[in-house]
DNA sequence: CGTTTTTGACCGGCGC
DNA sequence: GCGCCGGTCAAAAACG
């Protein structure tokens, strides 16, 4: 039955997430289900939208979500997993300019981190993006690549899925508003995990943006989620109402402060290289197409070469294979 | 009554 | 070639 899902461990082969180019970042959420009705937690405050972002600058510290934005700490913990090692004082900081209604535990990241950094930084690697490249060059000579992946780059590339784009998400709610619809077409048992996989897809008919949420199986304040494809449509939640680009509806703004923070995580993560960080700003504007999309997708399909870096700097591995597709950018 | 969720079965890819 | 595993399908149930 269904009931098989937390027992084995190390299956072996599956890697739990086998992304292609992802993405991933982790964002701290300080209210939890507030989503849903009564969204006190969240300031009143106005919201910006990427292109606002971008063009503000990136060291926009002082951003009125900054309070909203906690512990650098958990995210380098379960971003880097390994790299933290101070981050176990970290802990929550601003939490939420007086309401923390989560009474989530920051120690429990970073304690679960130092003891399941294997595990944890697996499942966040996974998440966070991974690699599978099928290039020639194929050195790695991981377990994977081999004769599958040899003999398809042979005749055809595989079907490349759409590319993916994960974050991370400190939040009690499994399936956050973004202020789309979805509906949900699968759950699966994750291997490691005693928290199940959620599958949805955008309901809108022509899209075809799906997504993939799971809890973090040590973290159970931490939610992953997975948007893979982009929105040919604008959310409902947009053009009911507003076509302007203020005033979102509760539900956006909560996704907004979504990816506010998870760029502030990003550039919080002051442990860059050069690389990554110009590459952050290509996902982030690649994140903006045309205007604001209350969701994070976009993104690449390119990647290769740095794999090198790869190895060095596995941790942030995940800002290696992002290359934004979209050019949409301007002069 | 229409839509979404639930849940076991099924399928394809990949490791061994 | 076999078995494991992630992802999807689809029928039935649940929900509003």
């Amino acid at each position: 039955m269904s009931g098989d899902h937390l027992g084995r461990v190390g299956g072996g082969g599956g890697d739990g997430f086998p992304l292609v180019n992802d993405y991933a970042a982790l964002l701290t959420h300080s209210d939890h289900g507030g989503f849903h009705g009564m969204d006190d937690s969240l300031p009143a405050t106005p919201f910006f939208s990427f292109s606002d972002y971008l063009q503000g600058g990136l060291g926009v510290a002082d951003h009125h979500y900054g309070q909203l934005v906690v512990d650098a700490s958990a995210n380098t913990d379960v971003f880097g997993a390994a790299a933290s090692g101070s981050g176990a004082a970290g802990k929550l900081s601003g939490g939420t300019g007086g309401t923390t209604p989560v009474g989530t535990p920051n120690s429990s990241v970073s304690s679960s981190s130092t003891e399941a950094a294997g595990e944890e930084k697996e499942e966040v690697a996974a998440a966070a993006v991974a690699k599978e490249e099928e290039d020639g060059s194929a050195d790695k000579s991981s377990k994977k690549v081999n004769k599958a992946a040899a003999a398809r780059k042979k005749g055809e590339q595989k079907r490349q899925r759409e590319p993916r784009f994960a974050f991370m998400t400190k939040s009690e709610v499994d399936h956050l508003e973004d202020g789309y619809r979805w509906r949900k077409y699968g759950q699966k048992a994750v291997k490691n995990s005693p928290y199940p996989r959620s599958y949805y897809r955008c309901t809108t008919q022509k899209c075809s943006v799906k997504k993939r949420v799971e809890r973090s199986f040590q973290d159970p304040s931490v939610v992953i989620t997975t948007y893979e494809g982009q929105h040919t449509h604008q959310s409902p939640a947009t053009i009911r109402g507003s076509s302007h680009v203020l005033a979102p509806p509760p539900a956006m703004q909560s996704s907004f402060l979504h990816q506010e923070l998870l760029m502030q995580q990003l550039h919080g993560h002051h442990v860059l290289n050069n690389n990554q960080q110009q590459q952050q700003q290509q996902v982030m504007r690649a994140m903006n197409p045309n205007m604001y999309l209350p969701s994070p997708f976009l993104l690449l399909q390119q990647q290769q070469q740095q794999q090198q870096q790869l190895h060095e700097f596995p941790d942030y591995g995940l800002l290696q294979d992002i290359v934004p597709s979209y050019n949409t950018d301007q002069p």
